[in-house]
DNA sequence: TAAACATATGAACAATTATTCATATGAGAG
DNA sequence: CTCTCATATGAATAATTGTTCATATGTTTA
């Protein structure tokens, strides 16, 4: 019996006095729960995002590719931290690089990182 | 002399070697780069969104107003896990509450926050 | 008013995480 | 080959944070 069947049984029987309004809904709900994992990655998604140095640093990419140190003075953070970061950053494919020479060119890695960037702008200015 | 004013100075004149190819684009970022409240802001509302048991909690709500009773039940999280991450999301605006009785009944505050959700699972399943 | 239920909250603990410092790697210039 | 610049990385530290446990608050019902 998966834990999804048990959740089910839980459901019809054990429901909480607190008012059977939600009953129905909440069984619905739970037939089309996204997957723990689903929402593992979501959470990590979002994770990224909640930092400061890195969603400056994203935002600075989101202005065009840039190497390491251009990043490194348009913020006010040591090296060694952005370095760190971008590492992050890049394990999460949020962004991606390229060598040039000495450097690293760093980009952000698709349109949908934009995407929820500037959704979060819009946001947090209402 | 205001910080900003100081790091247009910086970059006048002490940009690294590494390329010099981004040095204008820098500059013009630079002059329109958000202020470190922005960030601060932008930051804070991912953080929300960057843990699972939040996520889901929003997930959940964003199919309809529940009580707390119903998201334990939903999710496999404690009463209190649930009641602790409900007020960081409620400091937070982005779910409101009212009471009915001895429920309290939670939703989500706007639409804003369904988009930024919506945007986070597309991402993830690209 | 007492009992039962729904929710909230404080303190403690464990785990995660961002930064710093020191140093390593990598790459071009001389 | 050596020096210098650009970047990466490991270890240590400090701070933040999510959960649990115990208990408090608030609301209805008997």
């Amino acid at each position: 019996m998966s834990n999804r069947e048990v959740k089910q049984e839980e459901l019809k029987t054990e429901h909480s006095e607190c008012g059977g309004k939600y009953v129905e809904m909440v069984k619905k709900i739970n037939d089309n729960m996204p997957c723990e994992e689903e929402f593992y990655d979501l959470s990590e998604l979002f994770k990224m995002l909640g930092d400061s140095t890195r969603v400056k640093i994203l935002y600075a990419l989101s202005q065009g590719e840039m190497c390491v140190c251009d990043i490194v003075e348009l913020l006010d953070v040591t090296q060694s931290a952005v370095s760190h970061q971008l590492r992050l950053l890049k394990q999460a494919r949020l962004v991606k690089y390229r060598r040039s020479g000495k450097s690293a060119i760093y980009s952000i890695s698709d349109d949908h990182v934009y995407t929820i960037l500037s959704m979060g702008m819009e946001h947090i200015s209402e």
